[in-house]
DNA sequence: TAAATTTATTAATCTAGTTTATTTTTTTTA
DNA sequence: TAAAAAAAATAAACTAGATTAATAAATTTA
């Protein structure tokens, strides 16, 4: 009942039996997190992979000057990690905060190994999500390298647009590298 | 033989059987690119995963400007492919041309499938090179927010320092999102 | 080995985006 | 529902890096 949505968000990928699903659910936890609290802090290690059933999550660093820097946003039916430390199970450079109440359900990195051993399709599901993912990553650097800030943000309205609508507008700004004055004129710039 | 060096690549994160090193064999294929060769154009199909013998190639595309910019890099013991042409396989918005002569040991996507469903452990491999290089993409995006260009082009050189005497210097400056000029600027400036 | 071509340097001018500071608007809290 | 706090807007001064243009050095080719 509570792995509901998720098991919906992979019955869409892949087909599984009873008693994957079955083992998929008690091999994964159900966790609720409230609003500001956090799922990673900087300096700690990321103990879990995160399935998003509803809320959303924001993954930033604070660099040496003291700067936040929005790194990614992640939303129902999203996943949501630093995967730097999940993969290495080292300490973080990267938060992950919850931007609303949120719930997730979780794999450890020791039940992520064992669901791919007992379920190689659920690999092969990770695999391709972490290509798509790879995908975006780089299409984020090119948008980077020949989009002005304002094009860049309207590509970013286009892919993101449910998103805008739910964070604060100077957490888009730190996501699109700008500063928030910057976004602001901007803004006010297309309306005319 | 052509197979030697991946066969070592290999060898250094799984165990195959020689049965399965037969099967990676025959279905993968060597071949070898002149110097300026393209392996992928913009616009044609990414037919094949490339792993690198030896020599290097450069994936890069040209924006509606006309400007060409460098992506990435890639080097012997390094993939080389343009994933999300490869992945849909829809044309191209890169291109993957040869730095130097270069040989290659080439996955179609049919037969890469193939491999996957055979050798689970491949699977595994890729899906944790994949980790790896999605870490790398969105570490190069985070550096891209905090570093001023002389400190990316200075971390650039303790990633890369192998690849830097390998290219010519406004290809760096490209990889960096900076112009050749500034770049030349800022090594003239480093060097005081 | 000279000519042609490609790559790198230097310098002046320019601009997209930053910084700093102040004001206004919106949201939260008591 | 008023006060406090957080977020957004506006504007002037500033700067990192781009653009343009000319020159020099290195590499390739004949």
């Amino acid at each position: 009942m509570q792995h509901s949505s998720f098991l919906n968000y992979i019955d869409k990928y892949i087909d599984l039996t009873e008693k994957e699903i079955d083992f998929l659910r008690s091999n994964t936890s159900y966790k609720k997190y409230l609003k500001g609290e956090y799922i990673v802090q900087q300096g700690t290690i990321c103990k879990h992979t995160n399935f998003i059933i509803s809320g959303c999550t924001i993954n930033f660093y604070i660099d040496q000057k003291g700067q936040e820097h929005i790194v990614t946003f992640a939303i129902e039916n999203w996943w949501s990690a630093d995967i730097s430390s999940f993969i290495t199970q080292a300490p973080s450079d990267f938060n992950v905060k919850c931007q609303e109440d949120t719930e997730v359900i979780q794999f450890t990195y020791q039940n992520q190994d064992k669901i791919f051993q007992h379920i190689p399709k659920m690999e092969t599901l990770f695999r391709k999500l972490l290509e798509k993912a790879l995908v975006a990553s780089q299409k984020r650097i090119v948008n980077n390298f020949s989009l002005s800030a304002k094009d860049q943000y309207l590509y970013f309205k286009t892919q993101y647009s449910n998103i805008e609508q739910r964070v604060p507008q100077y957490m888009v700004a730190s996501y699109l590298g700008i500063t928030k004055e910057f976004l602001s004129k901007i803004k006010a710039q297309l309306v005319k």
